[in-house]
RNA sequence: GGGCGAUUAGCUCAGUUGGUAGAGCAUCUGACUUACAUUCAGAAGGUCAUAGGUUCGAUCCCUGUAUCGCCCACCA
């Protein structure tokens, strides 16, 4: 049991633990504890997602925080779920659908949703399972999905809160629209495509005086028959007599005003837009500030309607050729020029989208966003790096609106009914609305729900509080609402970051989250995002199958400053870390069978250590408290190096190293097996599965690490000035072995060394010992000034402590002009730091602690100062 | 167009309150040392994009320029 095999076999590790971690259930938090909770809410990933690199790196970095806060004794709660990714997951069954030769259409509403249904049913868990392979310690008994019943009734409380409050009203906007597909798309949807058009000139005349007239350009001429207006700039010198005068729309004989509105850019074109308030995005919102009328002349397939007098009936694109023939007629036809311009296309049958007025409804986002503007700003909320602060109050400030309503069927139905008469009932349920129909005409009245779901982003702005229950007051929602830390993509920052804080403020009084932490996003080597259609993904399933899960996360974490640009060479880091994990392991527990291991590090530490085991303990200690502080400060790059550093350079290639021929000495093999220990409980955030194994093992199968305690760092036991004083021994022992190979000095001869202060000589000649048998020497002689010699050596460590003589090599004028340059250059820093101590201005102005680290850096370069002198003066050729 | 970043070794990036530039790959040199070759010891390689400014002192703070990138809105 106290051997570890000697292979390390992460495959079998990885599966192993994934699967008796979820057994024991150990992940699932109490809502009665007497510990602080610590909550985290997953991203729901789409239910038809699969784990992709984003995924990764974002639950790598949720993991590493909740199994540090468990460890550190909080009642860790990671509450999971998925999202019911309306658009996405309809397009997967759809897709199915078309197979088969068949639209959602022919199978109809009801019909179609339960094929949704059992779709989600059969392949919705994949991305959960994919998450538990990846290592994510999330609370799994409490998942969730955004469309389960209790879910759903928070979704329709809200909907029917916000439309009471006001809040939520219906109005008309432009949407996407297929005309070959009939449906809205969203935004998302609709692909724009570079496309090669024209830009075909009209002229508008003036109604007083037919002779002038007005140049407008388009690149739609057809929407010509719905305009309602001719806007310019309103600092545009050429339009500024016409604003306000009536011009005569060709073809349709309609008078329209000259507007002038900050929109138009005077430099594009002629500098005058024509309006058609119904048929495009931007003129809809002209239309809307200056009251203008709203023609549609369009029907849903793209055929011009009633509106479009006599071109009622051609297609769209028919309509376009027959206008511009009739302009020319009739004399209003300027000129056609070629314009490339963006045109968005459906991404299901890459027809040419129509932007199309219909009615939709929306949420005033205004009063939602008081407070969370006001959280942001008074830092009860912080982002991570900071800067993201920026961007959301960017958009926060220019809010706006919010459209709720798609045209899709999977989703969250509109829980709106009307009557014949379009009367408007808000309810729970068709029962409900009945019922307030019938109060209102004092009998019963057929109703139909509103066909239109909600946006996916409706329900997910609740899930840190629906998944605990709300509306009902439960003990969870009690327990861990607020929760503490959110981790996600830049790019959803205002889809769902904005809104979750909005959210949470309107229905808890309460803020979700006081810390976001926006992560990279990963990209290829070139810097390409990660794609399926550009076929340059790097599968984490994959690495997982390759190099380990643990080597996956550890290598995505420690490239994870910004954006990530991963190729699959990058995963060798975390695979070669966790494989020295392991063999690390199996050396010490080799070494150490039968060891006393109740004893504590504080307590081993009592009795009087040689240096390399006081080294390492304090080296530990100072490693635990600056990763505890790295991960708390969401700095997990910088923890992993820590981490890094400390076990393989220190413990592994120095510490191990060190005490090779010392297995028998019983202290040696306690503070072996304790560093051991506790560096396994400061890496399992990071790589949980190899340190679970080797724990297992090591405890002889007592405990699980997951669930075990972090380490205290004891300050007692950090001792600078030994790491210090080790990392000089170190440096002098590496000079030697280099020199020993470039002289060809055999092991176990003897070698002079020469130092130029008592400090160092004392070092030297108290660590002889060890300086030999590492450097493999047979002896060191020590002598204390460089001076003695004319010719001194050629490796010069540190600020010159230490040299060793092999001929005639150094060059001691050359030397000493070398510390005399830094002497000049610190003193150069004294007068400038004297400079500004004696300054009254600044003394008065700056911050006590600035002052005081000025003091200290002055008396600090002072000591160099006189110590380098002491060389100098001691260095005679 | 609006907003926000980036530019440091051949490559990918650290560098947190301004004080003599760091790591990992890659390259080269050495080591077969019985935990690990997914190893060990070293070397080489940077005017910190550019031009100014503030400062005794700038990779770091300020301004301009260039190049690259992201998000949002998309131009009749």
């Amino acid at each position: 049991m106290n051997d570890l095999p000697t292979k390390y076999n992460f495959k079998e590790i990885d599966a192993k633990w994934a699967d008796r971690w979820v057994k024991d259930n150990v992940f699932n938090a109490k809502a009665d504890t007497k510990k602080a909770p610590y909550v985290i809410t997953i991203p729901p990933p789409n239910v038809t997602g699969i784990l992709h690199m984003g995924h990764a790196l974002n639950n790598t970095l949720q993991d590493i925080i909740v199994r540090y806060k468990r460890m550190k004794g909080d009642e860790a709660c990671w509450m999971v779920g998925t999202d019911h990714a309306g658009i996405a997951t309809q397009n997967v069954v759809e897709k199915k659908l078309a197979q088969e030769n068949k639209t959602r259409h022919d199978v109809g509403r009801e019909e179609f949703l339960k094929e949704v249904w059992d779709w989600k049913e059969h392949h919705g868990s994949t991305i959960i399972r994919q998450l538990k392979a990846l290592g994510a310690s999330c609370d799994w008994p409490r998942e969730r999905f955004t469309m389960d019943e209790g879910y759903s009734e928070a979704v329709k409380k809200v909907f029917i809160e916000l439309y009471k409050k006001d809040l939520i009203y219906q109005g008309e906007r432009i949407i996407n629209w297929c005309p070959r597909c009939n449906t809205a798309l969203s935004d998302e949807e609709a692909e724009h495509q570079e496309h090669q058009g024209t830009l075909t000139h009209i002229r508008y005349p003036f109604k007083d005086n037919p002779t002038k007239h007005v140049i407008v350009a388009t690149t739609r001429p057809e929407t010509m028959l719905g305009d309602t207006a001719v806007a310019v700039n309103p600092e545009d010198k050429r339009y500024k007599d016409c604003i306000g005068q009536t011009l005569i729309l060709p073809l349709m004989n309609r008078e329209i005003k000259i507007i002038a509105d900050d929109f138009v850019d005077p430099e594009f074109g002629t500098g005058a837009v024509k309006v058609t308030p119904a048929h495009d995005p931007n003129d809809f919102g002209m239309g809307q500030r200056h009251n203008l009328e709203f023609i549609n002349v369009m029907h849903e397939d793209g055929r011009i309607n009633n509106n479009g007098g006599a071109f009622s009936g051609l297609d769209r694109f028919e309509a376009r050729k027959k206008v511009v023939e009739k302009l020319k007629e009739d004399g209003f036809f300027e000129k056609v020029e070629d314009h490339t311009h963006a045109v968005g296309h459906c991404y299901r049958c890459d027809d040419i989208i129509e932007p199309y007025l219909s009615k939709q409804w929306f949420v005033k986002m205004e009063p939602l966003a008081g407070p969370a503007i006001d959280a942001v700003k008074t830092g009860k909320i912080k982002f991570h790096p900071a800067r993201w602060e920026k961007t959301y109050m960017n958009w926060m400030e220019n809010i706006r609106d919010w459209c709720i309503s798609r045209q899709i069927w999977w989703g969250h139905r509109i829980p709106v009914w009307y009557d014949a008469e379009g009367n408007i009932f808000v309810a729970h349920d068709e029962d409900e609305a009945k019922a307030q129909a019938k109060e209102k005409h004092g009998k019963d009245v057929a109703l139909r729900q509103d066909e239109d779901v909600l946006d996916t982003w409706f329900s997910s702005w609740l899930w840190p509080f629906a998944t605990f229950g709300w509306p009902e007051k439960t003990d969870d929602l009690k327990t861990f609402y607020p929760g503490h830390a959110l981790f996600t993509a830049p790019e959803i920052i205002f889809f769902w970051v904005a809104r979750m804080i909005m959210a949470g403020y309107e229905f808890m009084g309460d803020l979700p989250f006081k810390d976001v932490y926006i992560h990279g996003t990963v990209r290829d080597a070139k810097g390409r995002k990660m794609s399926k259609s550009l076929g340059n993904s790097i599968d984490p399933l994959d690495i997982i199958e390759k190099y380990g899960a643990d080597a996956l996360r550890f290598s995505l974490i420690i490239n994870s400053g910004q954006d990530l640009y991963i190729s699959e060479e990058k995963f060798e880091i975390g695979r070669n870390f966790a494989n020295k994990i392991w063999n690390a392991s199996r050396l010490v527990m080799m070494n150490t069978e039968g060891v006393d291991t109740s004893t504590s590090l504080s307590d081993i530490a009592q009795n009087d250590l040689d240096l390399p085991d006081k080294w390492i303990i304090s080296s530990l200690n100072t490693t635990i408290d600056k990763v505890s502080t790295a991960i708390e400060s969401y700095r997990y790059s910088e923890a992993e190096s820590l981490i890094y550093d400390f076990f393989w350079k220190n413990f592994c290639d120095w510490y191990l190293e060190i005490i090779k021929n010392r297995w028998d000495d019983p202290t040696t093999k306690q503070v072996a097996r304790k560093v051991l220990e506790e560096s396994l409980r400061i890496m399992h955030p990071f790589l949980p599965f190899v340190t679970e194994e080797v724990w297992q093992h090591l405890k002889e199968g007592n405990t699980l690490l997951c669930v075990d305690a972090w380490p205290q760092s004891n300050a007692k036991l950090i001792d600078q000035k030994i790491e210090t004083e080790m990392a000089t021994i170190f440096e002098l022992i590496g000079s030697i072995r280099n020199i020993r190979a470039e002289w060809n000095i055999k092991p176990g001869e003897k070698i002079d060394c020469y130092v130029s202060t008592e400090e160092d000589k004392a070092l030297l000649e108290n660590n002889a010992d060890l300086i030999t048998s590492l450097a493999r020497l047979g002896s060191i002689t020590i002598e204390d000034k460089l001076s003695q010699t004319k010719n001194v050596a050629s490796t010069v460590v540190g600020p010159i402590k230490c040299a060793i003589p092999l001929g005639d090599v150094i060059d001691v004028d050359k030397e000493k002009k070398r510390i005399e340059k830094q002497i000049a250059d610190h003193t150069k820093q004294r007068t400038g730091i004297e400079k500004r101590l004696s300054n009254e201005n600044f003394v008065a102005k700056a911050p006590a602690d600035v002052i005081d680290k000025d003091k200290e850096k002055l008396k600090g370069l002072i000591d160099k100062i006189e110590k380098m002198q002491e060389v100098v003066n001691a260095l005679k050729p």
